[in-house]
DNA sequence: CGTCTATTTGAATGTACTCAAAAGCGGTGG
DNA sequence: CCACCGCTTTTGAGTACATTCAAATAGACG
């Protein structure tokens, strides 16, 4: 049974009741998302944050030009969002898209604001998970600032294999901020050195 | 009085009460820093976070070729510390410097962890507050991916113009992951477009 | 005033991009 | 089951953005 993961994974962090369980419980919506469908269409109010129980979501953002810029991929036991959008009940600037057949839980922004108010230790909760957030995406920003493309390409195939098994070159490119056709180029230049 | 500052700042996001206010207030040590000076060394232990009452901080990382990368600015009304290292109690990976005379309020981690559990409602504030950093820092990752050198140093203007006033080329190159000597030369660019 | 660092300028170089075309791969329908 | 379609990946040539290195100029500070 999914909802037991969640819990499991919750408890990692905090400690809740039976209670408390079910009142978390029932505010989450299941939801199956095709591959290829969109949970969240760009200029849509962000109304919902999702936890991600099987599949593989990804968030990306679309400039004037058209080019897609990838903000995170999310995979078994992730929470995603357009996190500026949901908390500001803005309409949203990103795309949330299903890459595989996925199964969600959906939470409301007017249901986790209640959650919060009604068991404050989801405040503790949810305070570790923007502290991790913060902290990850700070540590990405320090990569691309200092370290080149090839090897920003490999720590993100160490740091989530999992990940990188699911989603395309393409995909992986536009999360590094470089085109396909660089990538591709960066890859064969260390198949020859490999072979060599 | 200082104190009456950043009680202000917390009320914005959370109530407290004066016994609770003293309390928190009892947690925090007053340093001054003097311009130049560094709060944080790199591989030192980070045991503390800094409250900004007064001056510029900045924090950055160094890489292996001595290159720095400016992770951010913190002016009055701003915490900073390296937050990864700081929640991991880890030997920091940033240095803190002051860019002007400054004065803080430190808090250990120790005090910090104490103050959570004493204060429940420092939670949420604190959720805020990392809520805020992850969606500051997950907006600047779409800008450095989708937005050329030049547009991101005036969106930069923009929403800084005190630290812009504070702070150097350099450091603004730094912040912006580019060379000081190209901004130079996309700000000359732009002035001969103005004066033609 | 002299020293130190920041900023500007320019030339040569490198990293990454654009555009175009070919090859590979997966899914779909006949 | 095979043929075709659409999308991804590869490859290559030409280009643009940004860097490095060097040197001159300007500013800040004791």
């Amino acid at each position: 049974m999914h909802s037991a993961f969640i819990l499991q994974n919750i408890g990692r962090h905090i400690s809740l009741n039976k209670e408390e369980e079910a009142h978390f419980m029932a505010q989450l919506q299941e939801k199956l998302v095709p591959k290829k469908t969109f949970l969240q269409r760009e200029g849509n109010l962000c109304r919902n944050i999702y936890y991600v129980n099987s599949g593989t979501l990804r968030a990306f953002f679309t400039d004037k030009t058209g080019r897609e810029s990838t903000i995170m991929f999310a995979i078994a036991g992730w929470w995603i969002t357009d996190m500026f959008c949901f908390i500001n009940r803005q309409p949203a600037m990103l795309q949330l898209e299903a890459l595989e057949d996925s199964q969600v839980y959906q939470l409301s922004r007017d249901d986790w604001e209640s959650l919060l108010n009604d068991l404050p230790v989801f405040e503790k909760y949810f305070r570790i998970l923007m502290q991790n957030a913060y902290t990850r995406e700070q540590l990405r920003i320090i990569q691309n600032l200092s370290i080149p493309a090839e090897e920003r390409y490999h720590n993100f195939l160490n740091k989530y294999p999992l990940v990188a098994k699911q989603v395309t070159q393409k995909q992986i490119a536009s999360y590094l901020g470089i085109t396909p056709e660089f990538l591709s180029a960066l890859r064969s230049k260390k198949n020859r050195k490999t072979i060599s």
